[in-house]
This record gives structure tokens, sequence and C-alpha cells, in this order.
DNA sequence: ATGCGCGAGTAACGCGCGTTACCTATCTGG
DNA sequence: CCAGATAGGTAACGCGCGTTACTCGCGCAT
């Protein structure tokens, strides 16, 4: 069996790589052959018989591809590049794991470059900058841009230059292929659900209303609403801090505000911690959840909404879809395929718990 | 001013790569030159006046450095690979993060591959082979493994070809360095904090006893116990899921289990999930947090302690830390530098908030 | 005038691989 | 017996860059 006895042996390659060249001497053709054998070439006419000598010789030597001078030589890198401030500001983690998983998939690598476009126009607007062309200097075939909350974002012109696919924000100007939230889906999935439960006066715990998600969701709601031939009352809208404390303060006020025939039965909250924070002036008022008083959330914050006492009802929003879609958007754009729209909405399953 | 009126203009690079060739040309010197004060050559004999020309010829064309070639030459790539389970389960992203900014600040870049260790030795065992196997042949300098929660992990074989760092966990049998939390200071920092409030009885919600945190942080609330001449009650030390519900059914059981002048007036709950499940507990009873009862967490999960009402003061996991750490230990051992220990701990910071 | 050192730069090799063009031996049909 | 096709390869170029060795002109001491 073992030719070589010292030299080489499986696993314990020596320290600077094993080439295809070794490979092609220990299995005594030429390099091209080696080469042919590993891409798995259509018209390669290798014989069966070197195929595997070649096959054995890089399992002996325990040959492994060097993915950079492949990408030197084929011009093609493999890689996508997604910059994010998620990794500065967790929340919606869940987009690079969508999106590293359908990267993965396809056999391509995601490279993630941290972004600071939090704070807007701030002084560190160069950070992106920064990483973008960081990006590109890694010739990434491909770019994702990925916001932690649903928003209109201003991207670096260098990054034109390559496929760009934005997820959970917008290009203010340009025309960049998008993948967003259907929010008002989502309100409209919220509100429905609520209503089916019964509940005719439903209070809703706002956002700033000057956000995509507080416009798409209250609109959502509206219509679901008037479907059922209701109006939403605006008095029954208060916008509240997208805190805990800031969903206590307006529970407090919308559950002081009416006398209790009067008082809704039923509260959507725009997101999952303000729903704590209601969940907390509901119990101090002696009501139950929902006995009293459903609740509904949107986001589905696993830490809070698994978690919270009932465990809270909530609308979802698909970051890992939101990710993955956006790679196979990518794959397509560099693929050179026309992609199916400019802007596309991704749905936001209710996730049924104990709170409606 | 615009000599080469039609063809390239900054930022319009055209399609497929300016290269050093085409800033030597247009600059009007030779590649080497370009080479030479692109990576600011020490000993390069170049002019003042060249050097500004071919930054000029730089600037003009919009050149881009090819990180792929660039490493192919030099034989350093400037990646760390990094191969984790979190991209799976986001508890710990911030580990990421902080790996993620402190290889940004050394110029590196982190590639980060996804592993599915959290089912052990179960069917997917390979994944992280593959992830190890797919990052060497990126050429990575240095590896991190990083686990969601402090434990003994199995790595693979190959990954010791070059150099590795632990992060959040230990290897079971080798040798590989390592960083992970100082449990057990944390442990005492908790009981010390609530001793210092002038509580003497204080009941633990424990996590299953086996795992390196559980051990750890009761190991150090005997220690701050016993500086203060106590001793810890084993029958105040209940152990519970590791959920709210598990929190929860703990809480209770303390609370429920003594007459009024018995019960403890402080919980250490060992993560934040319980403690969040005791807050419900105890308010159920009416009492207050933390006028009857104080409460301290640990791990510090933004999403619960921070939108707890009250806010719950906990020890904090150092996450971000030991993600910097781990790329800096990296760097280190890459350089040919002795590290400073096999394992090192990182401290857990006390956060207060109003839970004590 | 000669030699020597130095500033300023360049030619050329190699990194590991994909790929194209080519080459040789063997078989087939006429 | 020979043209041509086909199986089974190989030589060699280039990808973009780092790096070493070398060249060339010029000032200065001998």
């Amino acid at each position: 069996m073992a030719k070589t006895t010292t030299s080489n042996h499986a696993g314990a390659a020596r320290q600077r790589g094993v080439t295809m060249n070794d490979v092609a001497k220990h299995a005594g053709v030429s390099r091209t052959a080696v080469s042919f054998v590993l891409s798995n070439r259509e018209n390669a006419s290798i014989s069966e018989e070197t195929r595997t000598r070649i096959n054995e010789a890089v399992q002996a030597l325990g040959y492994r591809p060097n993915a950079g001078a492949r990408a030197l030589a084929s011009q093609r890198s493999d890689w996508y590049g997604i910059v994010t401030e998620i990794v500065t500001a967790p929340f919606a983690v869940d987009i690079i794991k969508g999106a590293q998983d359908q990267a993965w998939l396809d056999r391509k690598f995601l490279l993630i470059a941290p972004s600071d476009q939090a704070d807007a126009v701030g002084p560190n607007q160069g950070l992106e900058d920064a990483a973008t062309e960081k990006l590109l200097e890694q010739r990434v075939e491909g770019l994702l841009y990925a916001a932690t909350f649903h928003r209109g974002v201003h991207v670096p012109e260098t990054a034109k230059e390559v496929p760009t696919v934005l997820i959970n924000c917008f290009d203010a100007d340009g025309k960049l292929p998008s993948i967003v939230p259907d929010e008002r889906a989502g309100g409209r999935t919220a509100v429905e659900r609520l209503l089916q439960a019964g509940h005719r006066r439903i209070g809703v715990i706002n956002l700033d209303p000057a956000i995509p998600a507080a416009i798409g969701r209250l609109e959502g709601a509206r219509e679901a609403l008037a479907d059922a031939g209701l109006e939403l009352d605006p008095e029954l809208v208060v916008p509240g801090y997208a805190t805990a404390d800031g969903g206590y303060e307006a529970a407090c006020h919308i559950l002081d505000r009416y006398p209790q025939q009067d008082r809704p039965t039923a509260l959507f909250c725009l997101n999952d911690r303000m729903a704590m924070g209601a969940y907390d002036a509901i119990k101090e008022r002696g009501l139950t959840i929902p006995g009293d008083i459903a609740v509904i959330g949107f986001d589905n914050q696993e830490l809070i909404a698994a978690y919270l006492r009932p465990k809270l009802t909530t609308v979802a929003l698909p970051f890992e879809k939101m990710g993955a879609l956006g790679v196979q958007t990518l794959a397509a754009l560099t693929a050179g395929q026309p992609i199916v729209a400019d802007q596309q909405l991704v749905g936001c399953p209710l996730l049924e718990r104990s709170s409606v």
C-alpha cells in the first residue's frame, strides 16, 4: 500500500501547501490532468484508471485546493459580500443566518463587513464606504446590504460596480432591487386574527408614525377593519417609544381612559417590546391575558415573545427568509437572469401562541 | 486637466478590473514601481515626484487592489476564519461582533462559516468539518471556534494545521488555547452584590448542574457566602429548566415552601430567562421587586434584562470582549508570539439596574 | 581618468490554478 | 495502405501581484 512511506501522509499536509503539481507528480500525470478531474470537466478525456489514480493521490497527500488561486485564474470568486449594521446592532441577525445558509447551499462564501449606517449621516459615514471598498477588493461577485429595521438607506456609489441587493431596506434614490417585509399584509394578519377571536374594539400601540413599519402595519390594520365593516378609532391609536416602557405607558393610557364597557378588548402592539410593557400594565390592573385583554405583537423577537407569560402571539418579521431570498436574488443577478421585481415583499406569518 | 478624456474616469472603473499594469502605463513607470509605492515599502527608492504621479494614476483610474492575487503572491491572506453555531443559533452574536470589530481594526477579514455542533455528535457532525475545510481552502491564517454557551467541544483534526483559538468553549482533549467567561468570579460578584444589599438568605435558581456555567457560578456563590461567614443552604438551590417557565416554577417552589420569616429575601437566577419567569412568580404573589424580593440574573440578555420591569440587575457574559480577545490571541499566535495562558478567563461585570 | 556608492528604477520569476491549443497513439472505414 | 477520427493526454500562457536581482546614470573621493 503505502508507497511514499515517510514523507507525507493523509491529514498531515506539510506546512505550506500541497499543490496540484505535487498531486500530479505523485500520480505520474500532468498537472492539467489533475485540474481536469478535480473540476469534473465535461469533455475531458481522462481514462477511468488515471482518474482514480489521481483521486488517490489527492487523498494520500491531503491536497486542498487554493481558493484564492482558483479565483484568480478563473475570474470568479464564489464570494458574496454583505455589509450590515447587524453586526454592530444585533437585532436582525437572522438575516445573516438566512443569507449564510442559502449561500452555503449555493457553495458561495459570505463575507460579512460591518457598517455603521445606523447613525445615518453621522460622522462615520465613511465606515460603510470602507466596508464596501474592502469587499470589492476581495472581488465579491455581488453585494448585499442589510438593515436592522425597515427603512430607506443610502448606498455607496462604488457598490454599483457589482450586482447589489438590499435586504430589509430600500434605496432612497436609485433603482436597486430590494427585499422587504410586507408590513401591510402583516398588519392585516394581526388585526384579522383579533377580529376572528371576536374582538371589535381594538387598541393600537403605534411606533414612530413616520417609519415604513408603522405606515404599513397601520394601513393593513385599517384594511382588515374595513373588511369587517369597522373603522379604526383614531383615539385608540396611541404612539409609544419602541421600548417596553413605551408600551407600558401607552397601554396605561388606553386602559385608564375608558370606562370598562368602552375599553378595548384587544391590543395590537406594533412591536414585541412594547407588548412586553403592555403585559405589565394589564397585569397591574388585575386583568388577565387573553381573558380580559388580548394582546398581539409584531416582530417575533423570540427572547421576548416565547418567554412572556402567557406566551405572546405575534406576527413574525421574516428575517431569515429575507436573507435567503436576498442571496437567491443576487445569484440570479450575477447569472444575468432578470429579476422578478424591483421590490420583493416577503410575507409576515402569524405565530399563534397564547395571548389572543 | 483631463488627459485621457473619454475612456476611464474616476469611480467608473471598467468592468473587469483596472490592474497595476494599467496604473503603471498611465503613470509612465514600471509595474514594480507601482507595487512599491502602494505597499509603502521601506527601502524603496522612489522619488517623491513619481510617487505622486503614481498616486494620481491610481485615483484617476479608480484602481483597486485584488486581494486574492495579493494573497497568492505574498503567501499571506489577512483572513481569519470563524466557525460557529452562532449563525445557526443566534444567542451570543456579540462574540462575532467583538471578533469582527477587532479583526477590522487589525485590517484582517473575518470569514464566517456556520457549524451545527450544537447537536453535538448528532447526524450533521460533518457540517463543521466541511466548514473548517472550506475555510482552510481560503487559506485563512487562523481559526476561531465559538460556541453559544460555555462548554467542551470537539474540534476537527484538520483545524490543527493552523493556529486555532476557542471562544466560549474549550477543547475536551487537546491543548488549544481558549477564552472563556470567569463563571466563578461572576457568581461571586452576583452574590456579593446581594450580600452588600443586606440579604442573608438567598435562593438560587440553578441550571443543569453538570454544565460549566452552573458549576462555576455556584462555586462563586459559595465563596462569597463563605467570605461573609454564611453557608449556602442546599434546600435553597433549586434546579430549573433554562427557560422562563423553568424559572417561574423554581421560584414558585422557593417562595411557597417557607413561612414568610424564613423565606429568602433575594433570588440569584443563573440566567436572565429564568429571572424573567421568577418575576412573574413574585408579582403573582403580590410581592414587589426589589422591595420584598431582590432578583439578580446572569447573562445580561439585553432584550430581557433591559426591558423587564423593574429592569433586571444582572451579571454580564462578556461575549464581545471574548470575541475581541479571541482575535487578539489569534493575532499573537500567527505572529509566533507565545500566548499568555492556555485558558484565558474573562471577567463578568455586574450591570446594576433596578432589581436589587 | 578610475572606481565606488547611491539614488531611481526595471526585468523577470513565481505564487497555484484554469484553460486553450496542441500532440501522439490507436482505431476505423474505404 | 492510407486519410481521418477519436481517446488520452500534455505544454504553455495568463490571471494580478510581491519580490529579488539587476541595470543605469551620476556625484564624489582617490
